[in-house]
This record gives structure tokens, sequence and C-alpha cells, in this order.
DNA sequence: TAGGCCATCTGGTCCT
DNA sequence: AGGACCAGATGGCCTA
């Protein structure tokens, strides 16, 4: 991509440089009279350039906007087209290459930014990177989460964390997510058309898989999906009844797993829960390193924790702070 | 080979 | 007028 961006750079660079050699003022002259030689139509919308120029507009086209000598033929709409000088090509192809050169530039700092929101979101992999429309879900889900868990001033249930989480990702970023929380996605989610899980009460609760705004729901209260409009980030009250994470929220549910969770997936080395020896170590693997479906899977040797921002590591600690102040 | 994802080009529209 | 933003088109790469 480097080098493609070089070449790209050069083209516009040596372009301009030709631009700059025909539009020069005696060229100028020149173009005046290229424009008997040599008649090309102009791309559409280039209608006002040359004027200035002093160029004189094509004598058809004049007729063509008077029409009023009777012809039935509707006068054209829009703007006239004009013939194409070989200095108006030139100059054409210029800022042509310098609107990509800007197209390229913004889509590139999209990319930027989309890489680190990547980076923040609960699980990032090098080698296995979030698709954009992923990482986008992935980062609304996770904030609706972490606003739940603020609104109720609970700790969920890891298994139910995960399983908002994972609301209308494919099977792939599942795993991802699935592999960063030390979970076996099968134990969380529901295979195709059975039962919703078990640990998922109340009615409330519309399942993991399809992608669907709980908020469309009929008869389902309306959790922070679909705007950000602040009665949506904010949208309950303690006491009234939750939205679809209630279960993740309820405190009655003790998962089979519940160690305290940071923001990347990462547990402190020699978590102790419930008796239980998580040998959660600085690396991922202990689900065997593949997971969800026959023969398939995020490996989670790939995934890397996101330990390079001091922010996330603040988050790191708020997220602690979260699951053991339950 | 089909489908998903992506980068890039392009023309239109809106904004400053 | 020029730049930003947007959406459609296109072609390349990768994987199931």
């Amino acid at each position: 991509h480097n080098h493609l961006f070089m070449q790209q750079e050069k083209m516009t660079r040596s372009l301009q440089d030709e631009c700059e050699e025909v539009c020069s003022p005696d060229q100028d002259q020149d173009q005046d009279q290229d424009q008997d030689q040599e008649h090309m139509e102009e791309p559409r919308g280039e209608d006002e350039e040359g004027e200035e120029e002093g160029e004189e507009e094509d004598p058809e086209e004049e007729e063509e906007d008077e029409g009023e000598d009777g012809d039935e033929r509707p006068k054209r709409r829009g703007p006239k087209k004009k013939k194409m000088t070989k200095a108006r090509l030139q100059r054409f192809k210029i800022r042509r290459m310098k609107a990509n050169a800007r197209e390229r530039n913004r889509m590139h700092g999209l990319n930027d930014a989309l890489e680190s929101l990547r980076k923040v979101v609960p699980c990032y992999s090098k080698t296995q990177k979030l698709s954009k429309i992923e990482t986008l879900r992935l980062a609304k889900n996770y904030i609706w989460a972490l606003s739940e868990i603020l609104r109720s001033g609970k700790a969920p249930d890891l298994m139910s964390f995960v399983q908002a989480l994972c609301k209308g990702l494919s099977q792939p970023t599942t795993n991802l997510v699935a592999g960063c929380l030390q979970l076996n996605p099968r134990t969380f989610l529901p295979e195709q058309g059975s039962e919703l899980p078990h640990l998922a009460p109340g009615p409330a609760y519309t399942g993991a898989y399809s992608y669907q705004s709980p908020g469309l729901t009929p008869g389902l209260p309306s959790p922070p999906y679909g705007t950000m409009e602040p009665p949506h980030i904010f949208h309950q009250v303690k006491g009234q009844p939750y939205g679809p994470l209630e279960p993740f929220l309820d405190p009655g549910f003790d998962g089979p797993l519940s160690p305290p969770l940071s923001v990347n997936g990462n547990f402190p080395p020699s978590f102790k829960h419930e008796g239980t020896d998580y040998p959660y170590g600085g690396h991922y693997g202990a689900v065997g390193g593949t997971l969800y479906g026959p023969g398939g899977g995020a490996n989670t040797d790939t995934i890397m924790p996101f330990d390079g921002h001091p922010h996330e590591r603040i988050m790191n600690v708020q997220m602690n702070a979260i699951f053991h102040d339950s």
C-alpha cells in the first residue's frame, strides 16, 4: 500500500508540474488555439471553468441556450456541456487527482480512528482484526453494557456480560470475544433455533444471535440502541424494569465462571474465585485455543491484550473495580 | 467459485 | 471556489 501510495503521489506531482506548464499565461493563448484543434467533452459538472480565461462559448451551445427560434425541442436543462481542450482536460485531471488524494487521506484517517477503536473494545487481536462493521457493533454493545453497569451500580455476571457484548456479532467475532473472555461460547450462546439459555430469565431477553434492535422489539423497554439521545443513555431509573440485559444484571444468577473481568480480557494471575484457581497467566490459552463450532474458530493464542495505552490501563483498573466491588 | 471485506475512484451535494 | 462528506461502482484479495 505504501508503494502504491508513493506511486500515486508521484503521479499527482508530475501531473501538477505538467499542469503548471500547461496553465502558464502564454500557454493559455495556445490553449485557445487548441480549442479548435481538439475538442473533447468535459465531464459533467465542469461547466464554469474557462470563463475567467476569456474562452469563447461554443457557438452551437449558444444557439442551444437561446432556444427562442420556435424550436419544439425542449430547452436542455442543467449545466451546459463545454468542450474540453487539452489544457482543460489536464486541469480536470489534476483536480480529480487532488480530490482522490484528499479522499484517500480522509479514508486513512477514518481507518486510523477505527483502529484505535479496535484497541479499546474488549478484544483486540493483531492477527485477526475485527472487520469495520464488527468493530462498530462490538463498540456499541460495549458502551451499552458499561452504561448498564453504571446505571445499575451492580456488577454483571461474566456470561451475561459476554452475551451482551456479542449481541448481533458474527460467529468469528463471537469467537474472538469469547476467546478474550476465556469462555467457550457454547456455554453462553444457544444453538441456532434452540431455546434461550437457562441463565436468561424474564421475558425481556431477546437472545444473542440475530441482530435486532431490542428497542424495536414490541413490548420491550428501550435500551440505548438505535440512537444516542440522552433518554437512551440514561434511560431508566432504579426500580424500574430492566431492558433485555436484565439477566446480565440479575444478582440472583451465579454463573459458573465469574472471574474479575478486565476490559481487555486479561485476568490477574492466579485469580481465585470461589475456591477455584483460575490459570489466568499473562497469556490466553485456558480453553484449548479453539472456540466455537466444529473444527474452527479463533485461536486464542493470537489474541493480544491491549496494554499499550495509559487510558486503557486506567479502564482496566476501573473495570476490575467494578467486578470486584459487587 | 461465491461471498465478504476492503481500498480506491468518482460525481454529487453541502458547507465555509 | 474549494474542501469535506457521502454513496455507488469497481476490482483485488482472501476464505469457506
